[in-house]
DNA sequence: CTCCTTGGTGTACGCCGTACACCTATGGTC
DNA sequence: GACCATAGGTGTACGGCGTACACCAAGGAG
């Protein structure tokens, strides 16, 4: 009890705290170092007390993921669906960026936790609530879903990183290192244009924020588009979409 | 050279031929499988054998990823921007879908590759010729590249994970086990629809290629709305960015 | 003939996840 | 109070990983 202090020398290791903590390290140490190893010895604990409490890795990994994905704001009961959509999905990047292991995770796990579920579905919900048919509901949460090129997560973070050589880094304009804006003409004329555009962006060459509010909008007001004029998949009203271009693309679905 | 067949008992180990190998076997026995021992042993080679062609394993992964990436067809030459966008990211996504595990590996490198940052060259090239102005090819490119929802791949992979209980699986309807279809009522209405809607679909319960068109043609009809009515970022044309409901919620952007 | 370089080998180290046997308090039952 | 089942923390050990390092065989150059 509270009598022998020494014995109860920590908090008494509940998955509860095993999953804080290992949040906790994953954000701060990243998600490579969140060894059970490494989780237990944070814990002041030998690695293999974890597993009284969690199966094994990729259940403590599934559980960290719930964990996080609960910190989303839960959907607002006011406003249209465009105004609850767009605060959820902010509220959910938020939550990435505080989480940075997070997305990975996420996508990494071969099968969807309930957290991650119950996300979903509360979208899905919110378009069914704004009047969406399940059709139109089910192809937007697909295009939400997907990125269009295929990789590139936040598309300059690559050529950033590669110019970063410190923390103060008061330079914005040549992100790119030379010899590389040779080779990459149009990605350096990009580059060098964010650098210089806006004030409010510190060093990083260009605002996350904006670039994810952009899309988002710019999906959102063609949803919108389609909704108002009762899209349905059998008769498109994209125009790209009745003109299809190249039907030899079209892959075998496999 | 050629007398002595058994001492050339393998073809003389090459970087090349080791690239090459290993994306084979990370295509057909996925990327876990990929240790520097089993490439080896699929080599007739010791492991060792294999850090005198590359530097390391990460640098395996970069050599594999350009390989794969020199797998996307060049641009067009002909036709419009849109034409020869759309043809492009396709032709990407055809070499995704060969090469599985390709797309979690490019984006958990943390410096990219020369073939990938050709390959978003030429994507921003493309705009460029297109007449696009750099700031609306760079948002656009962002907007490519950003997912919405922060993950879920292909958002109803885990579902249909879930259900699948071998590779027969005749069964199109009640993709999900019932008791998540009581706890997550609209992502079954959805999954229920989509199982229903087409013949050409067999088990699955969605086509991916329809929904992924579905998503690119939303944001390039965007895209050329913006693009025609000569959007800037100082000056936004979109209708919601315009009257943006929840200026609160945009970070510190750090 | 000697020497240097190129490329394959063998051994070994420290990390990982985790199976399994063990120990030790706790609390319920008689 | 005596007994014992159970929950929860411990210690050891195994196989796999990436890879450092010393070694060695073959071939070309002087």
């Amino acid at each position: 009890m509270a009598e022998q202090a020494d014995v109860a020398r920590r908090a008494p290791l509940s998955r509860a705290r095993i999953l804080r903590t290992a949040v906790a390290l994953a954000d701060d140490a990243g998600i490579a170092a969140l060894s059970m190893r490494n989780l237990a010895q944070e814990l002041g604990v030998v690695p293999m007390a974890l597993y009284k409490h969690v199966a094994n890795k990729d259940e403590l990994l599934d559980g960290m993921i719930d964990e996080v994905v609960a910190e989303i704001d839960p959907p607002a009961a006011d406003g249209d669906w465009k105004h609850t959509i767009r605060r959820r999905v902010l509220s959910a990047r938020q939550m990435l960026r505080r989480h940075p292991w997070a997305s990975l995770a996420i996508e990494t796990r071969d099968t969807a936790t309930p957290g991650v579920l119950a996300y979903l579905d509360s979208m899905v919900g919110a378009f069914r609530a704004g009047g969406f048919s399940v059709d139109l509901a089910h192809h937007v949460m697909h295009a939400m879903g997907s990125r269009i090129l295929g990789f590139s997560q936040e598309l300059f973070d690559a050529s950033r990183r590669a110019g970063r050589s410190g923390t103060s880094g008061p330079e914005p304009s040549a992100v790119f290192p030379p010899e590389a804006a040779a080779r990459f003409p149009h990605l350096a004329e990009v580059a060098g244009a964010a650098s210089h555009e806006d004030g409010s962006v510190v060093g990083s060459g260009c605002d996350d924020q904006f670039e994810f509010e952009f899309a988002l909008d710019l999906l959102l007001d063609g949803v919108e588009r389609l909704h108002r004029q009762g899209w349905t998949s059998s008769e498109p009203g994209m125009s790209s979409t009745a003109a299809r271009v190249l039907p030899a693309d079209r892959m075998t679905s496999g």
